[in-house]
DNA sequence: CACCCGTGGGG
DNA sequence: TCCCCAAGGGT
């Protein structure tokens, strides 16, 4: 650590082009905790002018961390439809429940409190601390990873996990003392805006003079970073049963891939099965029918961050058994699909049938 | 540690 | 088109 001991000028370069500079975000009008936490789990490999619409709505339906305990969950699930990654807001309602039960609805002031909770992680935790509680402590997201990676000329591979606490140690080093909250968001902010992946604007840099990785001429090829492995392709049929203007969905299992939200019924077609055989596996063991095929209603391409679904979707007749109505199987007018939480994958169904009223 | 978990935008 | 990626966390 010896040759970091000059926490030099970057300390000061950088708040002074933060204020100055700094991007005029609706979560950064609200000094709420549990609003910049809702903001920094929206956050979470999402990109901020995505987030905006959904965060904005989202505190506007739920205020408070007793609103959002307190509130249904597939109301919650519907406010989160297409941001991914849904098991994020389902841990936070986890998460506003804990507060409001053992914390009496306050977020808590301290890092391993928060820490505790579902859904808060080391950045997560440091981000709302800093930010929220003036807390002088590190938030390392990708952003930091690849502006001190760079700063420092920082060669381990930012993908392993015991890679983080270089990254936490020099972050909290750096940290100008009070300073965590417009410090940590100014050097996402640098790496939002200036020290980005490719083509980084080092011209404009306020810590140009600071940066080893500029100075070695090799700022763009870090970090180092290992290649994750293509999405594997999944062949996948989807029913549409109707009767009269409605149309039967159901919902997924509470945990594993798109939890708790709505869908066709369906699944996945193994590679020796018949359409025929892969509709009835998964209907006639789900919902006790056995179906007849009659025509290709759609045909989906949807890729995930680790899968490729070849979704085909076919309008079946009902060839015998009773569907068994319960909470999570529902005959839903077509007027009325909006109302349920989808997949993106889903929804491009969802659009096709509700263009036929 | 390796893998799972979504989505939309940009080069 | 394809690949990368964006304020990560859970298991």
């Amino acid at each position: 650590m010896s040759k970091l001991a000059t926490r030099d000028g970057i300390g000061s370069d950088l708040l002074d082009w933060y204020e100055a500079t700094k991007r005029d975000l609706p979560w950064r009008r609200t000094r709420d905790p549990y609003a910049i936490w809702v903001s920094e789990v929206m956050l979470q490999q999402t990109r901020v002018e995505t987030v905006i619409p959904y965060w904005e709505r989202f505190l506007e339906r739920f205020p408070t961390i007793e609103a959002l305990a307190d509130a249904p969950e597939p109301d919650v699930l519907k406010l989160w439809e297409g941001l991914g990654y849904y098991s994020r807001v389902r841990n936070l309602q986890k998460a506003a429940q804990v507060v409001k039960e053992r914390h009496h609805g306050i977020v808590p002031d301290n890092l391993d409190e928060m820490r505790a909770l579902p859904g808060v992680g080391p950045y997560t935790a440091g981000a709302v601390q800093s930010i929220a509680y003036d807390r002088d402590v590190p938030a390392v997201d990708g952003n930091v990873f690849r502006v001190l990676s760079r700063l420092y000329l920082i060669e381990d591979d930012i993908m392993k996990p015991k890679t983080r606490k270089i990254f936490e140690d020099l972050a909290e080093f750096l940290i100008p003392a009070g300073r965590a909250a417009a410090f940590n968001q100014g050097l996402m902010e640098l790496g939002a805006r200036v020290c980005v992946p490719k083509n980084p604007r080092c011209g404009t840099c306020p810590v140009q003079a600071h940066c080893k990785g500029f100075a070695e001429g090799v700022a763009e090829s870090l970090p180092v970073k290992e290649k994750k492995k293509p999405p594997r392709p999944v062949d996948m049929t989807a029913a549409i049963l109707r009767d009269g203007d409605r149309v039967l969905i159901r919902r997924r299992p509470d945990k594993g891939l798109l939890a708790s939200l709505w869908e066709f019924p369906g699944g996945e077609r193994l590679p020796d099965e018949t359409l025929e055989q892969s509709l009835t596996t998964h209907l006639c063991q789900d919902l006790g029918l056995t179906v007849e095929p009659l025509h290709l209603f759609a045909q989906v391409e949807h890729t995930f961050s680790h899968l490729h679904w070849n979704l085909r979707v076919y309008e079946c007749a009902v060839r015998s058994g009773q569907v068994r109505v319960a909470e999570d199987v529902q005959w839903v007018a077509l007027a009325d699909l909006e109302d349920f939480a989808f997949p993106v994958a889903h929804q491009k169904i969802v659009k096709q049938l509700v263009g036929l009223i």
